[in-house]
RNA sequence: GGUGGGGUGGCCGAGUGGCUAAAGGCAGCAGACUGUAAAUCUGCCGGGCUAACGCUCUACGUAGGUUCGAAUCCUACCCCCACCA
């Protein structure tokens, strides 16, 4: 009777001890979570950073720090519209030395919708890319499928091209999908205009679009609270408008700019239609009135002068489908122009596609059996070109960068751009 | 041997009196492409001259014929295919 009452005693001081135990152990998972939260938070501010390391003129040389990883820029970014760089596995597009890749919001909303990549781990994993991604919004859709639907200031309503079916996208679904994605950098859903659009539609074009951004904003930092990306952090970039109207294109980026702080400034409405010259001139009025240290991406170009002539503007970050969807139809940069593989020229031709170039293409590869994958449509033509093309482009990005820490950027560019566009065609 | 069908530009193939140097496709040649409705699209494609408009020559199996005019109708021949002996 005795030793069970003894042992009743013991049981409950074991318990007391047991109950306070616990509680400590309750207020150091506390303690550990707040710690797990700064932490985090100390990592998000380092996931988006840029650090300028060089400048000539205008021309810049910077690390770009995202979730997944860092950008030495001036870059090129290729463009994966499906979550796919046309015609590549990511392990090719990661050889040609391409830091980031593009997805896009309207096509992988249609096909296979954001919440079936969400399931499948992500945009990262659902297309076997483990560095960054930058996904477009859908505002180039607005200007490219201007056939197939109609804008009001609430958003857009598509008409699919895939089945028909009615898709109403506003800038806080842009965001969402963007979210759900799970990219690295979103972009804003903007409203692009033709390259010739008159100043009323331009600014039209150019004050939704600020607008626009505002409501991007709100979606993205009320997900960024709510509930923590489960795979990554994300950062969104607003996109200067304006067309080719240098006041617009002033009042874009002073609207953009007072919003901030931004950790990227995307310049849109480019390449549309416009004269190049033209372009020129609105990097050129933009450069001394873009924040020095933001990156600044020139959305959708460009063809390789036009990475050369946007660098030494002072842009950092180019996307263009050209290289790949040129690679596909059969033209091939160089540094002499381009080449169209498919000419007859080359049937015989037993050299490279480009003697100066160390892809895997050009060091595998005879012109005359490029030419020939081309004439009976076999799909490793177009995909060799392809990988040859972006290569080109990244690479070219890299020789810029280099130039402008050692000083030669200038000379370098100028020379390059005579060879490059003085050969013409056919080099 | 008989009957029927047919021979058109590099290839396939439409065309049955003038609008036909001849549809369309393929092949060939050249070009375009800039945040991807695109492995797509555009142009040329009998010869000669022309920057082009155009001019000219040659051409619908072969040779004749009818007709103001023929790839198209008639005659003969050559060849191919199918079926029947």
């Amino acid at each position: 009777m005795v030793i069970l009452s003894e042992a009743f005693v013991i049981l409950s001081e074991a318990f007391v001890i047991l109950s306070e135990a616990f509680v400590i152990l309750s207020e150091a998972f506390v303690i550990l979570s707040e710690a797990f939260v700064i932490l985090s938070e100390a990592k998000d501010r380092r996931v988006f950073e840029f650090r300028l390391e060089a400048e000539r003129g205008l021309a810049r040389a910077g690390t770009l720090t995202l979730p997944h990883g860092n950008i030495q820029t001036p870059a090129f970014m290729p463009v994966g519209t499906h979550g796919v760089v046309r015609g590549l596995h990511p392990a090719e597009v990661r050889r040609t030395g391409a830091q980031i890749v593009l997805g896009n919001t309207y096509h992988l909303h249609l096909r296979p919708g954001e919440e079936t990549v969400a399931a499948l781990g992500g945009i990262h994993r659902f297309m076997h890319w483990d560095r960054p991604i930058l996904t477009d919004s859908g505002g180039f859709q607005v200007f490219s499928l201007a056939g197939l639907r109609e804008i009001t200031e609430e958003g857009v309503t598509f008409r699919s091209h895939v089945d028909g079916s009615l898709r109403h996208i506003t800038p806080e679904k842009a965001t969402e999908i963007q979210w759900t994605l799970g990219s690295d950098v979103a972009m804003q859903f903007d409203h692009v205009v033709p390259g010739q659009a008159p100043w009323a539609l331009a600014e039209e074009g150019m004050e939704r679009s600020l607008r626009w951004l505002d409501r991007c904003a709100r979606r993205h930092a009320a997900l960024t609270s709510s509930r923590p990306h489960v795979l990554t952090s994300q950062t969104l970039w607003p996109i200067v408008q304006g067309g080719t109207h240098p006041d617009l294109r002033k009042r874009s980026l002073e609207g953009i700019v007072e919003r901030g702080p931004w950790t990227g400034i995307a310049i849109g409405g480019l390449s549309v239609g416009e004269a190049k010259p033209v372009m020129y001139q609105v990097l050129d009025d933009l450069a001394p009135i873009l924040p020095a240290g933001v990156p600044r991406y020139l959305m959708g170009v460009g063809f390789p002068a036009d990475l050369l002539e946007g660098i030494a503007r002072g842009v950092d970050l180019f996307d263009c489908v050209a290289a790949t969807r040129n690679g596909r139809h059969g033209t091939a940069w160089l540094p002499t122009g381009r080449l169209n593989v498919r000419g007859a020229k080359n049937r015989t031709s037993e050299g490279p596609l480009d003697p100066e170039c160390d892809c895997e293409t050009c060091t595998t590869f005879s012109r005359g059996y490029l030419r020939h994958l081309f004439v009976v449509e076999e799909i490793l033509g177009l995909r060799l070109v392809s990988l040859h093309n972006i290569h080109f482009l990244v690479r070219l990005g890299e020789e810029a960068r280099r130039r402008i820490l050692d000083g030669s950027f200038d000379s370098w560019q100028r020379e390059w751009l005579a060879r490059h566009n003085g050969n013409g065609d056919n080099a």
